[in-house]
DNA sequence: CAAGAGAGATTGAGAGTTCAAGTACTGGAG
DNA sequence: CTCCAGTACTTGAACTCTCAATCTCTCTTG
């Protein structure tokens, strides 16, 4: 059975085959829903969202436990006025300080207090327990090695771009 | 040179390896960006967040392009909650219509609209454009196959459970 | 058939995110 | 030294999402 040829004249968009789009859907709800579970889980146990959680952990990473607020913007992939409000957050709950940068007056950093890092180590069992639950525990180290290079690919394409805008990173 | 043993005791966490860690950072990152980069080009092109774009391709997709609440609900994995906010506000745009279910007076069905369909006939080329741009064209065909099956597995695993609670299908 | 458990859907308030604009400062060109 | 384009960060408003009710209706059970 012939169905339409598949011409790819220059206005005809080049559709997702069923079995793309079936990639597609998965990836999308496995998406969702593991970040859902995530963010779930993080606010449960840990009185934050997936994202907030993982601008503490940046910073326990960190020299110093402190980054620039662009820095770790850059790092989390997110806007800067998305970090400014998450900040904001985690400074009333204790768990992040602001301080000036000495060597550049409109620079931030943004510090993990004691409290904060108190927080991490008192919630990081369970939520490495439900990423390994979620993720690693069903797939064979050749799917998570597989996994790993998609993504990283995936990000690449998406990263950095030349500077502009507000999200030097983002497009 | 010994560093401490691998044991696994009951309350000592299965820690990420250094190799996980890096799957699950680019799996983050890649999926962050990804998501942002697609609401970007939807909320620009369509006026819409890439969610709410979903759920009317999952009513364009059904018979009479109806669904009850419920269904599209857990097509689209999200809970009913959210739903109802994001149909009211798709209301509000014209591109989708409620209707009383007759079989069942609590039920609802969101109908999409014929202008909530020219919108999609309209924006879907740029988007599988951008879906493309961004995961497909970067990947070789195994790579597509292999994330197909990953993320249908993780899908799988965060499912729905028996019901209960708001959510059936999220936990 | 009355009672009550449970399903289907919505609501409102609080929390988080986006977008566009604003403030404060830096560094290089003239 | 002065300008000023550009960088660093913040802000407020509009929008979205979550969570805990709430409301209506259905269905089972005694």
């Amino acid at each position: 059975m012939n169905t339409a040829p598949i011409s790819h004249s220059a206005d005809e968009p080049r559709w997702l085959t069923a079995e793309e789009q079936l990639v597609w859907r998965s990836y999308i709800e496995a998406a969702t829903l593991l970040e859902d579970h995530l963010d779930r889980q993080l606010q449960r146990d840990a009185g934050m969202p997936h994202v907030y959680y993982g601008l503490l952990v940046k910073l326990a990473e960190s020299p110093r436990r402190r980054l620039r607020m662009t820095e770790l913007a850059r790092y989390a992939k997110i806007t800067r006025s998305r970090l400014s409000h998450a900040i904001a957050r985690l400074e009333k709950n204790g768990w992040v300080r602001r301080e000036d940068c000495p060597s550049d007056k409109r620079g931030q950093f943004a510090v993990l207090t004691d409290e904060g890092h108190e927080v991490l180590r008192r919630t990081a069992p369970g939520h490495v327990n439900a990423v390994r639950q979620a993720l690693f525990d069903r797939l064979t180290p050749e799917q998570q090695k597989s996994l790993g290079e998609i993504m990283r690919i995936v990000a690449e394409g998406l990263q950095p771009r030349e500077a502009g805008a507000d999200l030097p990173w983002l497009r």
